[in-house]
DNA sequence: TTGCATACTGTTCAAATGGACAGTATATTT
DNA sequence: AAATATACTGTCCATTTGAACAGTATGCAA
């Protein structure tokens, strides 16, 4: 085992501290948290926890009680810290403006921190069926991580006549074409001279069933 | 003194109260609340949160060690919308556990709750690609809604093997299949006497890209 | 003056809680 | 086979902590 892993049973006393503390304000107590999983010695918890420590998850507050401190990693991931408003919403595109300008923006999406990490983020909803073979539908939300610059092999969000489409950035023979996920697209290749607004990469994809 | 407003002595409790919260991740004890003001008695602050507790600003927790609950509209101020924690993700089925039992809560999924409303959610991870033909691969986290009972039509979660797998549930002349949504797989045919456990409805995706 | 609410001190007790000691069990690795 | 890490049970103790009882003081309104 790594030593910067947890295990599964870790994870699981990480999980509920977090949600616990989020439900009721403050962290449980070691018995609470034995309670909770149907331990019955607090010092099986204990355990656990020391080893949740030495692996920097959490910092464990000698005396007091609820003394679990969650460490900066984690606290992410339980409501963003800078964004715990979420990630920008991008609803349509206004022409000649950055994608995320406040004049774009929708809403606001939470995100799932320990899932979605880092910074940049913005979600946009795709119109159109040209990532189909992707997996990727019309009418998903996708979770695009602000970029200027594609890699070639990437699947990149470009802006065209004020729509968000996504697209693959793609290097032939020195030739740079953006490449539909779907059979009934054409690669669209770009000359040297015509530029293409880049808006981000493709990180995520979240999608709504009915309603 | 307004029955809803606190005086400048209580207000400076409660602000003490928030940015200890909000440095430490959990409330104070009334001794440290005590020593942080020079009060030599902790019942004097006992006397500050019980009159602050009248007004509605906070909820003491009986017999609980911090047991300072925020109400809602102090809350706010600090760290935005209210406590919304998770959904339960599911990483593999225990069998013959229910499947949100506890045994099977790997972790917690923050969702959008705009996105996704209602109660009764819960994650997993789908393996396979029996469902490639409806835009959901190998390794998508899927939210699902509780629920033991599926309509015709309807995409639901059942156990197979102790493995989640999403499914068509079809009635075609009054026989009841199983369908998935990929040419390369074959209809499931349930014989009455045939139980298989539905989990729940699907009603979204979630996917990553990379890392 | 007489209440009455707020703002304190000082003390004590019982419950909540962290934390130590002493084990058992079961994998996985060496 | 031995060593090691994880995952537990069970018990006990000292501290932390909430919470009660018994007061004092002060400003304010009836």
């Amino acid at each position: 085992m790594s030593p910067y892993e947890l295990t599964a049973q870790q994870q699981r006393v990480v999980s509920y501290i977090l949600s616990y503390r989020s439900q009721n304000g403050f962290p449980p107590t070691v018995r609470e948290i034995a309670a909770a999983f149907g331990y019955r010695s607090p010092n099986n918890v204990r355990q656990h926890l020391r080893l949740i420590e030495q692996k920097g998850f959490i910092r464990l507050l000698p005396g007091k009680a609820r003394g679990i401190e969650i460490s900066a990693s984690l606290a992410a991931g339980e409501y963003g810290e800078e964004g715990e408003r979420g990630v920008p919403f991008i609803g349509s595109v206004a022409a000649g403006k950055p994608i995320t300008a406040i004049e774009n923006v929708d809403g606001y999406v939470t995100l799932d921190r320990s899932i979605f990490k880092g910074g940049g983020l913005f979600a946009l909803r795709i119109k159109g069926d040209s990532m189909n073979g992707m997996g990727i539908l019309n009418g998903d939300i996708v979770v695009v991580r602000k970029k200027s610059q594609a890699e070639p092999g990437e699947v990149v969000v470009v802006i065209i006549d004020g729509d968000a489409t996504l697209k693959r950035f793609i290097r032939e023979n020195g030739i740079i074409k953006l490449r539909a996920e779907n059979p009934a697209y054409e690669d669209i290749v770009l000359d040297p001279g015509n530029s293409i607004q880049v808006a981000g990469k493709l990180v995520g994809v979240i999608r709504k069933y009915g309603g």
